[in-house]
DNA sequence: CTGAAAGCGCTTACAG
DNA sequence: CTGAAAGCGCTTACAG
């Protein structure tokens, strides 16, 4: 039934290995005969069988992309699409092809990336969440299988990695509220214990440093994700100590949840910003300002990374930044 | 270096054989040898090979699912991904792996089609939107390649498929609205091509019939795609011809969008209802009503459908019709 | 430039 | 209940 590199060597009267040759653009086949065997192919329409192929390459080429455990909470943010629509982009012009799996949490994570690795479904792993101390990232880098992470691991060596330059995005915004006469600044994180919560309070901070502004706990709050609770939970608190003329958020969401605090508690006004330019924060009102981190591009050299580490090519960087926007509103 | 069945074989002193009757849990085999078999098993820590069993067993286990082509548009909409979420709840569960790629338009959507099934990378595709006409899917009925649709297909006999009751989703929402008051209710869409508008469509001329109004174009606006800027375009449409008190769209975005022209210029006060519950509907001001079609749900039971099927499963029922509830705000 | 043979790591019909 | 052998559909080192 199927037609097989075998029915094809039959017709156009040369061997398997030939048309396998054929196949694979071996140079030293003669014009004539990868003619015939082309006209072959055409004739019996013959598809080489990609398995077939990866077992004796020993190479899927399919990478794996891990959907991080948190992501329930976040699924309302386009983030992740975005990485993926990225990821296929460059992906599938290099024919390469793309699995995914949700992780429930991170026991989950470590589960499928065993999965995906050792029982040989893939050439490399994408990762979409770096925490500190993280044990996917030690497991890979353990087992010394190729992958990428999107974020910032806490080893930038070795690892091949894009991110944005948080700290410097959230830096820029904060000096210039500053600068623009603001003196009271809150900053609504999710978790501390993920890499970026800590860079963008790094850039605060920082900001806050060169301005000569003491650093003060009680405008800081970490909440548990990039979800409007967390924003409305962390207005709640800062708001109740202090009054604040402006609130940094690490998520267009956390902003909508300030938002929402503020217009039912009469604390209107203030200067919100968030991050990743959603069409959420763009149709809110007033519109929330937001940095826009740009994530096709993060999944688009994420893949290319990875690509090129697996085609073997020599690559001077082993990461990109991926420049941030700040889109102002209002 | 890497462990093959042969090792296990060799550790445990019985044939490959034996092994992989152990592996695939064979029951002729007696206890003491499948022990023996686990205890090297799990020594050598081996792992089979998924490809070298997909070659043998001429099936991948893989499902393919492709993103269709007007998601550019439509990233910001979490449908896709809550979609893919579902498909993932059921396909994990029973062993099943997932693809996906991106179609930049109907004709890279073939492509994709095509190269999935001929070379023989996955069991089964999901499709994520029918239109009428589908060369998609006349394909792949014609390849006899087992498939699903989440959407409705023209032919609903022969093929699995997944979808909420449309029709009746909005005929509940229209009859209520006129009901209750609302005489001139206006009604946006995406592409007519698309069977979903259809059928949202249907149930809008069906609750007008069954209360003895007559249907007028003038209140019907098709735009391209279920974002904003169908929305804005829709609104000042009809709003220029017709005095409206209520608005049905197709989506959150599109509702997004009538709101925004509505407050710009000084109409505001309608009733709005969009599709999807989206968070983005939610934190309007006002909120916007919304239909929540559990696209998680769409996907869980596409994913059921098509794995059942090739598991070779005999299954009453070839399509589910997932509930909707219409969320109301304000 | 081309072919025969061995191999990739499994599965399974056949034989015992 | 178990093993030897053939096969899944390719690739490639070796030989010519």
């Amino acid at each position: 039934m199927k037609v097989t590199i075998r029915d094809v060597a039959k017709e156009a009267g040369v061997s398997p290995s030939t048309v396998s040759r054929v196949l694979s653009n071996n140079e030293r086949i003669s014009q004539e005969t990868k003619q015939k065997v082309k006209e072959a192919i055409k004739k019996l329409n013959f598809k080489p069988n990609a398995i077939a192929r990866s077992l004796a390459n020993n190479k899927t080429h399919i990478l794996g992309i891990i959907l991080p455990n948190e992501i329930e909470n976040t699924f309302a943010n386009p983030f992740f699409i975005q990485v993926m629509q990225g990821i296929s982009l460059y992906a599938t012009q290099h024919h390469y092809y793309l699995m995914y799996a949700v992780a429930k949490d991170k026991k989950d994570e470590l589960k499928y990336v065993k999965d995906f690795t050792l029982n040989g479904r893939v050439d490399g792993i994408v990762i979409l969440k770096a925490e500190s101390q993280d044990h996917t990232i030690e497991l890979l880098k353990e087992m010394n299988f190729p992958f990428v992470v999107i974020g910032h691991p806490e080893d930038t060596d070795t690892t091949l990695w894009v991110d944005n330059d948080n700290e410097s995005a959230t830096y820029q915004v904060v000096d210039e509220l500053i600068k623009s006469g603001h003196k009271h600044i809150g900053f609504i994180g999710a978790k501390i214990d993920w890499v970026v919560s800590k860079d963008r309070l790094e850039g605060y901070k920082k900001a806050l440093r060169d301005n000569q502004i003491v650093y003060d706990e009680a405008l800081v709050y970490h909440g548990t994700g990039f979800d409007e609770r967390t924003g409305e939970e962390g207005a709640k608190v800062l708001l109740s100590k202090k009054e604040l003329t402006a609130i940094l958020t690490t998520d267009d969401l956390i902003a909508v949840g300030v938002n929402l605090y503020c217009n039912e508690n009469g604390k209107d006004g203030k200067v919100l910003i968030g991050f990743n330019n959603t069409v959420i924060g763009q149709y809110q009102n007033p519109p929330i300002s937001s940095i826009d981190i740009q994530a096709v591009k993060l999944g688009w050299y994420a893949s290319k990374l990875l690509i090129n580490q697996l085609e073997g090519k020599e690559q001077k960087n082993k990461h990109y930044i991926v420049e941030t926007e700040w889109i102002k509103r209002k």
